[in-house]
DNA sequence: TTATATACAAACATGAATGTATGTAAACAA
DNA sequence: TTGTTTACATACATTCATGTTTGTATATAA
């Protein structure tokens, strides 16, 4: 019973990368065998091996497949065309990403192993670059707001927007840090879209 | 060549306990093995099997070390007695970790560990609960801080201590990540200081 | 229709890593 | 001074993960 059609090759691919992405949760990244996703796949490992060169290979399609789509939509979400003003801007895009952990399970996960299941050495060391790469670029989306919220006049005080962005992406990279580790969601999970809008409300002046 | 005085022996566990931290940060905790740490430290697998149980006794053995004392400095910077003012208090004490970090090199090595070279799955999921706890107790402090802040008339607007200290927390857990993972040091490490002055002067009063 | 490449499964060979058991010399107590 | 315990080193047994090789049925192209 080998052999499928191509549609059925990428469905087992696909299987092997959800089986991945559940045992990684579980075992961490280094203590999962291929023998543990294949079996959770439930394919052996000579299937694992076909459509993927090791472990660290499912890895990437698994960080590929749904952590680099939510760098692009924060993105997006701070783009210039909107009816709001950006300190708004910021909070939604923000608050965005968070309502997106909640409902997209594979999302979740995906972050909760690159956060707390994954030791960022040899080949892993430069995802690290990777994502500092993103915070950056990310960082210099926020400032961008903040300057357009300066011009706006709706700042508190006299800050610079380049530390207020810098500020707020610590904030947030802190937050996403917490959610995670709040598996049961009793210390911050609740309460991460308020902690969002006291950030914002923190830097929009008072009538 | 065996049978050292109990000093001796004492000095040995010391060097095991080093050379695991310094292997851990190269290899990551998983990857490590009690032959690396073995070699790196100049002895058997028979010294590390007489002093500790297994690799994760050591694991606990460099945190108790190092991390936990931290705690309890920051703890002892935000206590009352003092001549500054509570948000002057605050941004002491978080600046005096930051620099503990860069004077440390131990200290520095132990959060990377723990921070980007450790998957918390099995024994070690219960460490994150711990993190947790020691997460929310300082916030308390920050909290406490803040009120003291709030009754010496010195904070903009009027924002509830309680949101300010989880906002702080949340900034500095932010940084201490990215400090961490800026290793070469020209991202986040030579403006530390700098934000943490910033963002403590957002919340101050402007005369 | 047939040859070939595909999509796997199964078997094999190798290399670690772990824990334990045993050996041993020197410190220390009596 | 001698017996016992300590602080290791060495050897051994077992388990396990990896990568590769081989086998094979079938889709697909020619």
């Amino acid at each position: 019973m080998v052999r499928k059609t191509k549609e059925d090759a990428e469905l087992t691919r696909q299987r092997i990368i959800n089986a991945a992405r559940e045992v990684f949760l579980v075992r961490g990244v280094s203590k999962s065998t291929l023998e543990h996703i294949a079996t959770q796949a439930e394919v052996t490992r000579g299937a694992v091996y076909w459509h993927f060169k090791n472990k660290t290979d499912i890895f990437h399609a698994i960080r590929d497949q749904v952590f680099l789509p939510l760098i692009d939509r924060m993105d997006d979400t701070l783009n210039i065309e909107s009816s709001d003003d950006a300190l708004t801007q910021i909070e939604k895009s923000l608050c965005d990403t968070v309502q997106e952990l909640n409902e997209n399970i594979e999302m979740r996960q995906t972050y909760e192993i690159m956060m707390i299941k994954c030791e960022y050495v040899d080949e892993f060391a430069t995802v690290l670059q990777q994502i500092l790469g993103n915070c950056s670029s990310i960082t210099q989306k926020i400032q961008l707001a903040y300057e357009r919220a300066q011009s706006q006049n709706i700042l508190v005080g006299s800050h610079s927007p380049h530390a207020l962005a810098l500020d707020t992406h610590l904030f947030f990279s802190g937050l996403l840090h917490m959610w995670v580790k709040d598996a049961d969601g009793t210390r911050f999970r609740f309460q991460a879209i308020q902690l969002i809008q006291s950030h914002i409300n923190l830097r929009r002046k008072t009538n």
